[in-house]
DNA sequence: TCCCGGAATGCATGCGCATGCAAACGCCAA
DNA sequence: TTGGCGTTTGCATGCGCATGCATTCCGGGA
């Protein structure tokens, strides 16, 4: 525990540059009062002392530690992979940096939550789970903002960002018909997610509307993953069910799993025997074997979308209820539905950019 | 800024329940000398309060953060998601959680360690990144243990847990040549990075050993991702190249790039046309498309020894040389060599299970 | 020459908790 | 009843830095 060697504090620097600590600490805090030439003085030192200001320390005196919280749900949807690495990027541009947190059968959202609260993070973004609104006003009690990303929570007062899902439904929907699809498959996942509830609902209500009947769209749940989408390809062939004219995968991971069980295990063509749809445009979504139409998530946007709402850089701004206005997502057209694109969707070759 | 409801400390609670601060301090101290009565009486009164410790002032006096900082230099080879989910959930379990940080153009291995410098992280692990040995040291320097996830830095002291990747390529050379294959394409990845020329090396030594000749070993480089690889395999076409019995795919995700070029864009069949393998064993290699034969990474181990070297229950023993013995990979026998298993393989249908 | 104002600096203190030390307490044996 | 020991408790202090306030310094204007 040699002092100097083994822990080198402001005080040490200040020593060796020959000013107090006050110096130290305000050459190292950008705006604050100090004379160029001090400054240089206290960065000389500091670097031959291989100092490095400690922000525990700082923090327990700003209340800032700079750390946004992440709570991630599911990583076996790329999607959240791609946000996650977004989020990142974008944060530590500002210099600032993402504690994460895998929910999951040892750790619940809640637990989570309090786990965050004892860190003293900035905020909190919240993806694939569930919260309870007793959650979100403990954090707001403390004054650290929770925006939920991707999902909401109705009558809750808490809002977040995310894309238009009921709207992109039914773009799926408005598709199929237009290539002249009569029967339906959707392939759901988290029955408790808002964002697979809407999608639903998006496209189910535009296929009714429509004329299509009740008893032509079918529906089967599985894990929100590739595999998830598999078995439940799996299950509706085993129940003997008849190929329908188009499968909405309720996002792109799922999709895939659906369409790779169809063309390997089944021996179906797509878009010829079966068209296929799914939700998010991941960048894998674009892969030469898929080429799935979808409706794209701007991950960028909604990343942006969200660290504003945060209000990083004014923490005494008090926490506002987000507008809750869901970004609309572009209808992206490739080769899993036959015939012409509609009117307003957008042909992509290319992936979209993740990184 | 009222305190009590804005910001409640321990002083709050041990007025509320008759007790000094150093009796709540101690209540959630586990092991610490306190009456089972006490303990009740304060968890009674912190409920009340929503109070939850502060582990930043924690961390300030006794040096411990309980965050373990993760460098992730690329998320687009899903093998690192994996590893970084698995970490997660291993630390998770011990109450200790991750600081990211995404290595890219705007954020350097050095800078990041830098950031990890001010954290005061207890520890640092480091996947797919180079770092240098002055680095490490300054690390050392703070009594904070770095430890190299699948790779490792030749001539400095410091080392790493990862897999015989010399070793693994040589079994995917033994298994292509036991299958017939005469000319060979290899698909690698970042030059600088020991994890590819070791997989490298061991593939070539063993070809070149058993007699094919060095012209018929072909090396394509490209970004270690999916895009990469299949840009790699347009180039090779484009100089019209004949097609190779067999490609090595550097890493899973590569191999699948590859594979899904050579099907789609250029019609060949896989393994009938032109053999692969990959290396890592990823989920996503055991798809139905693929299928691919490969070397596994046992990443639930390979994870569990990073932390175990760690130390991060027993911070005052000192940081030593982690001994460089490489954790030997199964060969994982699927559908993408002709031919019989070779001896020692494993036949494996599943993936292997990254949760 | 003197005075005033702004910039730069240092001093002292507090952020919230952990912990060494001494005091207080309870219990049992003598 | 008393002494002694082990267990609990509280007090006081420090972790490393940020910051309000007082002080010093300096230059320019009168």
């Amino acid at each position: 525990m040699r002092r100097g060697s083994f822990r080198t504090t402001s005080f040490d620097v200040a020593a060796l540059a020959g000013v107090s600590q006050s110096a130290v600490s305000r050459a190292f805090t950008p705006g604050s009062s100090i004379a160029e030439e001090t400054r240089v003085k206290v960065f000389e030192a500091a670097k031959k002392l291989n100092y490095v200001p400690n922000s525990i320390a700082s923090s327990l005196t700003t209340h800032r530690s700079n750390i946004v919280a992440v709570l991630l749900g599911n990583l076996g949807n790329p999607f959240y992979v791609h946000v996650l690495e977004r989020f990142s990027q974008e944060l530590q541009k500002q210099n600032r940096h993402i504690l994460t947190f895998m929910l999951g059968e040892e750790m619940s959202t809640d637990s989570a939550i309090m786990k965050v609260l004892q860190y003293q993070v900035d905020a909190v973004v919240v993806t694939s789970a569930q919260l309870s609104t007793r959650t979100i006003s403990l954090c707001h009690d403390r004054g650290i903002p929770v925006v939920l990303f991707n999902r909401y929570i109705p009558n809750s007062g808490a809002f977040g960002v995310r894309c238009d899902n009921v709207y992109g439904g039914s773009l799926i929907a408005d598709a199929f018909l237009k290539a002249g699809a009569q029967s339906f498959l959707m392939i759901t996942g988290d029955p408790n997610g808002t964002t697979s509830q809407d999608r639903v609902r998006g496209f189910k209500e535009r296929l009714l509307e429509s004329g299509v009947k009740r008893d032509a769209i079918l529906e089967y749940e599985g894990q929100s993953n590739y595999d998830g989408a598999k078995r439940a390809i799996d299950r509706f062939m085993a129940d003997g069910r008849k190929v329908p004219d188009a499968i909405f995968g309720i996002n792109d991971i799922m999709a895939m799993g659906a369409m790779d069980a169809l063309k390997v295990q089944y021996d179906l063509r797509v878009p010829d025997d079966v068209m296929v749809a799914g939700f998010d445009d991941i960048p894998e979504a674009a892969r030469l074997p898929y080429r799935l139409t979808t409706v794209r998530q701007p991950i960028r946007r909604m990343v942006s979308a969200t660290i504003d709402l945060l209000h990083l850089d004014d923490p005494k701004r008090p926490i506002e209820m987000a507008s809750d206005t869901p970004i609309v997502g572009e209808f992206i057209w490739r080769d899993t539905i036959l015939g012409d694109m509609p009117e307003g969707a957008v042909r992509s070759v290319d992936a979209q950019t993740a990184g």
